[in-house]
RNA sequence: GACUGAACUCCUC
């Protein structure tokens, strides 16, 4: 069922929904749970909403991933009101909301510029005896560098090393990208440059944005090297690697460096935006 | 045991 869900293909869900009932087998919670995370992949709120209301008729009791999963699904289309509210509704029926809860919501206050309620919600989490894990933080991390406040960010990040959180290379990508959208160009050159040393790999994503923070100001030859540097650190340019590199060079007004570039993604098969 | 959260970069919406 959670497979079918997933696939965009409710009416196959549904047939072995089905199927298994006629052999006698009653779906349980985790059977509704992947039906209405699957409405909520593919923007069926309101499916996903009757659904549960139709578990709660049939007295199966929603538990934290049931809420977790119609909380998320409200964040993702904007709606925190009313992912607030079913919070508001599990504490009251005694569920004891996780990471995971207040995480979403975190995220889903950062999507809609509420910045404030999202850092709120995050510096309750120890108290709540939910402490925030690495992807709190990542959520986390990206807002307060969405909100511009990335000094506020970095000493986040300090206070996650005093929690034994090893910071993850996505972490490491967020601060690069929100030291460069500061224009803070050299913090984030050293971070990138210290990741070895935490044995943190950088990965496509994390060159993407480093060479698109220097193109943005300016630093083309230096966003070159880098990139040329990647292939031997075991990542392989992208598309999007080329894109950045390529408006750089644009922006430069050097086209021997675009065409030569542009020959290179053809060779691979690569499409030029 | 199976179901829920971060995941960031470029482009598009």
């Amino acid at each position: 069922v959670d497979a079918f869900c997933k696939e965009g293909q409710p009416s196959e869900a549904e047939h072995v929904f089905e199927m298994t009932a006629q052999k006698g087998a009653e779906p349980n919670v985790v059977t509704y749970n992947s039906i209405i995370d699957g409405y909520f992949l593919h923007n069926r709120v309101d499916a996903a909403a009757k659904l549960f209301g139709l578990m709660i008729e049939r007295n199966y009791a929603p538990n934290v991933v049931t809420y977790n999963a119609l909380i998320n699904g409200y964040c993702k289309s904007k709606q925190i009101h009313k992912a607030w509210l079913l919070y508001q509704e599990m504490l009251g029926k005694g569920l004891i909301p996780d990471v995971v809860t207040h995480t979403t919501l975190i995220g889903g206050f950062c999507l809609v510029g509420n910045f404030h309620a999202a850092e709120q919600l995050f510096d309750k989490m120890h108290a709540y005896g939910q402490p925030p894990d690495v992807q709190s933080y990542a959520t986390m991390l990206d807002g307060l560098c969405k909100a511009k406040q990335v000094d506020k960010a970095i000493a986040v990040f300090q206070q996650m090393e005093n929690h034994q959180l090893e910071p993850s290379i996505v972490i490491y990508n967020i601060l690069i990208n929100g030291l460069c959208n500061a224009g803070k160009l050299e913090p984030a050159r050293e971070l990138f440059k210290g990741l070895s040393a935490k044995k943190v790999e950088p990965g496509v994503v994390t060159f993407n944005t480093l060479i698109n923070g220097l193109c943005n100001e300016g630093h083309i030859s230096e966003a070159f090297t880098l990139f040329n540097e990647m292939e031997g650190r075991g990542c392989v340019p992208n598309s999007g690697t080329y894109n950045v590199l390529v408006r750089g060079f644009l922006r430069n007004g050097d086209k021997l460096s675009v065409e030569q570039l542009l020959r290179e993604m053809n060779q691979k098969g690569l499409a030029a935006d």
